[in-house]
This record gives C-alpha cells, sequence and structure tokens, in this order.
DNA sequence: CGCTAACCGAGACGGTACGTCCAGTCTTGCT
DNA sequence: AGCAAGACTGGACGTACCGTCTCGGTTAGCG
C-alpha cells in the first residue's frame, strides 16, 4: 500500500515545498528568466546542493512550482449544451491565461522553444490534459448532434483553443469575457456567409 | 531628400550586412539563445564594440537578420475567391513556419516573452504586417459577400492564423498541408452541427 | 582489567580496519588531497557518518592509515660504530621516504603547514619517534668517544635529518644510497678545510 | 626595445598589482588555504573573471604575490670569510623564514607536495636562486682553501639549508639566533670526534 | 593635401549566474 | 547503543556570457 521503506534518511518533504514556494514567489515577483536558483536557495532555507541534487535547473522548479500552483484540473462542466460546456472551459481557462499565473505560463512556453526538456514537461503536464477535457467535451457534443461530426477533434479543438493561445503570447488584442465569447461564437457558427461555402 | 553629409568617416555598409549574415547562420545552427555575441563577432569578423553600437543587444541583431531574409512580404493572392485568398496566404505562413525560419521565429516569440522590446519589435515587424494583409483578404471577401460581416474582423484573423501559432508554438501537431486545409476549412464552415445553432 | 562493558552495541572492530585499509589504498593511488571521506566510506562499506563518528576528519583518518602501514617501529641497529649506526637508521629512513610512503609522508607534512591538528600528530607519531632513535644513536656515539660532546644534541639531529627532509620535500635531488653515504659522510666530517676553522 | 605594440586594450598593470597586494594581505591574515578566489577579487575590486584570465588559481596567484613581495634577492655578502659569507646567508634566509613570510612559504611547500604546478614555482623562484647563492658562497670558500674541495657542493649546500627547512616545516625547535650558529658550526667543523674518522 | 571626426578590430574588464564538488552533520530504520 | 544509507547545509570552485571600456590604427570628406 505505502512506499516500501527505502533505506537511509528520507528526502525532506519540507524542503521540497519550501523550494516550490519560493519559487513560485520568484515567478510572480520577478519573472522565469530573472528568477535564480541562488535567490531560490536564498528564499526557500534550503541549499543549492539540494535544489540541484532534486531538479536539472531553476526551468524544471518552475514547471513543478507552476504545476503545483494549479491544483486541481479544471472540471468538466458537463451543463447539458455542447456550447455552454466549451464557453465554460474557455473562460476558465481565459481567467487563469489573464492572470499573473498566465504570464508565467507564457514564460514557460517561450522558454520551451529553446529547451525541449521544457516543451515535453508543459506538453505532458499542462497542455495535454487541457487539449483532453476539450476532447472530452467535444466528443459529448458530437454524440448529441450538436458539433458536427465530420470535423478531426484535433482540428476542433485547435481552432477552440488556438486563439486564446495567440493572443497571450503575441499579446495584441486582450483575452476578456466579451472576446472569448466573440471567439468561441464565430468558432462555431463559421466564418464563411453562406453554409453551402463549406465543402471540405 | 537623402541623408544629410555627416562629418567623419560613414558606418560601414559592409560590416552591417557581415554581422547580419553571420547571426542569420548562427541563428539556424544554434538557435537564438545558444547564440553568443561573441560568436557573431568572430564569424564575421566585426568587434563586438561595433555590433554593440549599432544593436542594442543580440536580440536585436537576430531580429534584424531575421526580418532580412524574408525578403519580400508575402503578397496578397486576390484570387476573386475568398475561401482561395485564405487558403492561399495561410499555406504561405505554413509553409514559412515549418522550415527553419520558423523554429527562430518561434524562439523569438519565446524570448517576447520575457523581453518587451523582442515583443514589440516582433509585433509591428512580423505579426502586424501579416494580420493586416489578412484583414485585407477578409474586408473583400465580405464585401464580396463571401464572409459573415457580423463577425469581429480581428477574432476572425484571430480564428484563421491562432491554430498555427498554437501548433507551431506548442508543438502537439502538424503544421502540413491536409492539416490547414482542414483547419481552414473548418473555420469558414463552423463547429456547431446546425447553423441556426449560432445565434451570437 | 580489560575494558569495562559498557552498555549497547561495541565499537566494530571490522569496520575501523576497513577504513584503514580503504584509507590507505586510497592514499597510494589518488594522495591525500585528492582522496575524500565520500570514497573512504563506499571503498571500506563503512558509512561516513561511522568515520567521522571515530575519526574528526580525513587527515585524522589518513595519519592512522599510515602509521598503521608502518608497523613496527625501525630498529636501532646498535653495530657497535656509531658511523654505522647513523648510517643505518638514516638508510631506512631514506628508503622510506624514497617509496609510496614518502610521498604520503611529505602530503601529510604539507598539509600540517595549515592544519595544526595535522602538525601536532605528525610531530608525536613520525617525527619524535626518529629523533628520539637518532638521539639514543647519538649519545651512545658521545659517550663512547666517536662524536663530539661540545655539539647540542638537538643539532646534531637536525643536521644529520634536515638534508632528507629537504630533499624529500623540495625535490631538488635525488634520495638515493650514494646521496646519503655523501651527506652523512660529511656530515660527520664537517665542510670545513681545516678542523681548527671550526672554533664554536 | 620596448614592447611592440600588441593590438588590443593592453593588460591593466593596476588590476595586476591590486589583486597581488589583495593576495599578499589575505595570505598573511588568513593564510594560504583559507584564502579564497572570490575574496580577492572583492578586496582587489578586480572580477574573478579576470583573476582567472591571467592565473589559473589562487595558488598561482600566492606565488606571484609572494615573489613580488621579496623585491630584491638576497645579496652575496662577499666578506672575505666562507664562514662569515655563510653566516650571513642563512641568518637571512632564518630571518626571513622566522616571520610572516615564514609562514606563507611553508605553506606554499606543503601545497607543492599535492601539486606538482605550485611546487615547480617553487623551486624555479624561490628555491633554486637560494642554493645558486649558496653555491657562489660555497665555491669562493672552496677557491679560497677554507672549505673542503672532496665534498659534492650540492651535498654541502643541502647540509647547510636542510637544517633550516626542516625546522621550519617540521616546526621541532626555534629557529633564532643561536640555533642558527650552532647549526652552521657544527655543519663547518662536523659531528665526529675524530678528523681522521672522516674518510669517505 | 592634410586635418579631423568618426569609424573599426582586438581584446581586457566588471558583473552576475551558473552548475559542481566536497566537508561535515543529521535522520531514518535495521541489527 | 552501533551502523549503513543517504539527504542535507554551507561555501568555494572555475566557467560562461553580457555589455562596457580602452587601445592603436583606418578612412572618409571638409578646409
Amino acid at each position: 500500500m505505502s512506499a516500501p521503506p527505502r533505506p537511509g534518511r528520507p528526502r525532506s518533504e519540507q524542503s521540497r515545498q519550501s523550494v516550490l514556494r519560493a519559487a513560485s514567489e520568484l515567478l510572480r515577483e520577478a519573472g522565469l528568466r530573472a528568477m535564480t536558483t541562488e535567490e531560490i536557495a536564498n528564499r526557500s532555507g534550503v541549499s543549492k546542493a539540494t535544489i540541484y541534487k532534486w531538479w536539472p535547473n531553476k526551468y524544471a522548479v518552475a514547471i513543478e512550482a507552476f504545476l503545483g500552483e494549479l491544483m486541481a484540473e479544471a472540471p468538466d462542466p458537463d451543463t447539458g449544451s455542447a456550447r455552454e460546456d466549451i464557453l465554460g472551459v474557455i473562460r476558465g481557462l481565459a481567467h487563469f491565461y489573464s492572470g499573473a499565473s498566465g504570464r508565467v505560463f507564457a514564460q514557460l512556453v517561450g522558454e520551451g522553444q529553446s529547451d525541449t526538456t521544457v516543451a515535453a514537461e508543459l506538453q505532458a503536464h499542462l497542455v495535454a490534459p487541457r487539449r483532453a477535457l476539450m476532447r472530452t467535451v467535444w466528443d459529448r457534443g458530437v454524440a448529441r448532434g450538436e458539433l458536427r461530426d465530420d470535423v478531426d477533434p484535433d482540428v476542433a479543438v485547435d481552432l477552440l483553443l488556438g486563439p486564446l493561445l495567440y493572443r497571450l503570447l503575441l499579446g495584441h488584442a486582450p483575452l476578456d469575457a466579451p472576446a472569448i465569447d466573440a471567439i468561441i461564437g464565430s468558432a462555431l457558427g463559421g466564418l464563411a456567409a453562406e453554409r453551402a461555402y463549406h465543402q471540405n
């Protein structure tokens, strides 16, 4: 049931948490790049050697700290209406992106462009789960006949989430409630004037 | 009309080009982060002091080098069909994103998450022009009655470009031709099963 | 008579010997400075905590390991001739200095320059006994009238042993048999051309 | 005549001196082992990177700092008497060994036991010159008939200098004036009771 | 045609963070 | 109690890169 008692002094849970807490604060105060391992060590009272023993570099710490904060996964709203479900998920996401966490997330994505490890971690822990949730919502809507069954689900998810990321990372326009509603509305309704226009 | 003739030796055009060429090579070979000013100086035969005299830091060099390569702006296809115009523009963009330039662009966007200056330069020189082009195409489609006139053009552009950026930056799915066509097809046709479903 | 039986598990003699044996090997293979407590622990199968429980630091382990190897003290030759006695002692010493033990000894002396404890241990266990032996030989020679009775015995011992240490520690010349004989011969005979020259 | 003007900014002589001065102070205050490169950088106002550019490690800095302090080489007394010449040189040396410089020198010799580079530097700059001076004095004494011509000069020098080093490094007895005189007196006069005793 | 201002290559420099290493201590649970 | 295993603090190490700063030498174009 519990972990097999391994010999030797066990890893200090308190140290782990102090490090993650300190990293979390620094991420908000200074940002990912400006945060230094040294400062994490100072704030947390945990020595640099210990930090490097458990994490390969500050980005790994940042990701774990960031994930720890998200606590619970975003819940599946399941309102009975595909449109409302989608809006629910996306609004939650937009709210997350708009706050301090959004900046940190964006910086992690940025780092991921040059650091494969960061990208993989992000993919596994932050991107995939959200795509999966959206996929669940999508499949339900299709099953109920509210959403098109001739659209590749991956494409559909990209169409719903892509614009948010685009705004978060390029920052050319806000991510407020009206914007979200307009984006989702247009994604569902389509951009072409005539339905017949679509013939893929 | 032309530059007022200033006293003293004029800036060396050859140095400028050597630097940009060297930076360009390094961007492809090593990536944005791994590229060092020192190495640009070595390869170009231009001293670090001169580089710092004309550019504030290596990111400015990278952006200028990167822009110089793009040469001509993407042209407006203007085929007579809004759908074809959009496909033309997006296919060109996807091709660009899929190559080596795409990686560099992604790294620049990544850097922009922590560096306001980089973000602003990207916005001005790489993001805005493309949005503008897409906007032109969009407006023409609306005028011809092929595209909806009740959708905010900014939202429409986000819907068309967002999924591409999403795939480029998160890398969860490819950016090949079939994917592009599916994305654009779905964006135009909408995700909802019934047109009436849309009522924004 | 025997040790008072203390409560609890007694110190493991086997651990002690494993540590000393491992330290001994490492001293020869890597030298005093490069030898780490960690490695002693690994090789000996004795934990670092146990090592630090019984020795204050790695130098103490090194000294004890080193002493253990010397086993028997150098014997007093007592040949009947002071000259031969001196040569016997010094030759033994030179032989010892010339081998691997000599390097270790030199490194310990080196460490003693910055670490008082090491210096004191060396003094007590390695330097004093040899000086004492040499002093015994000296006194016997004086008593027999072979050696001068107007020379401070400490000075005499320094004169006989000093050149050896000098060669060991500065390494400017070898410590082979002819060199030893020449040194002792000159020390006994004196450097001045005329005996009368000496008038201290 | 002067150095050929090499391109680039010349090495800062001021930095060099600041580093050496700071190292010198620290050697006296803290000793060789306790002195850190970091602290040299702080005191001197010279960055660590610059220090590591010009010296491979703190021991190289220490040696250069130490040598710089010795300024002039010890002069050849040349009094006309070999005995007086020897006494002059040795007394100067003993005085040097007895002071703060002596401790530093001893620590350097100690370090030299584990670090070949340090040993070589010491040999070249501190040991060899003194042996050379002593050799000069020796040869003159031999030429004048005051010193024995049947003793290997290297052995003679070892006999004169060895006991000093021995006392410096093992610290079993002082290096004061009477000790010096006794040592040199005995070295010249020899330890054997009868001159005939010597027959090497 | 020579003056002079601005250019430029070479490379030293201060600063800052990095990631590593080792000494020595502390904490488990087993023997 | 002793002990193996191994986590932990503290602090120095040497490296790397950034952006600034001298040097000496070069190169327009004005006077």
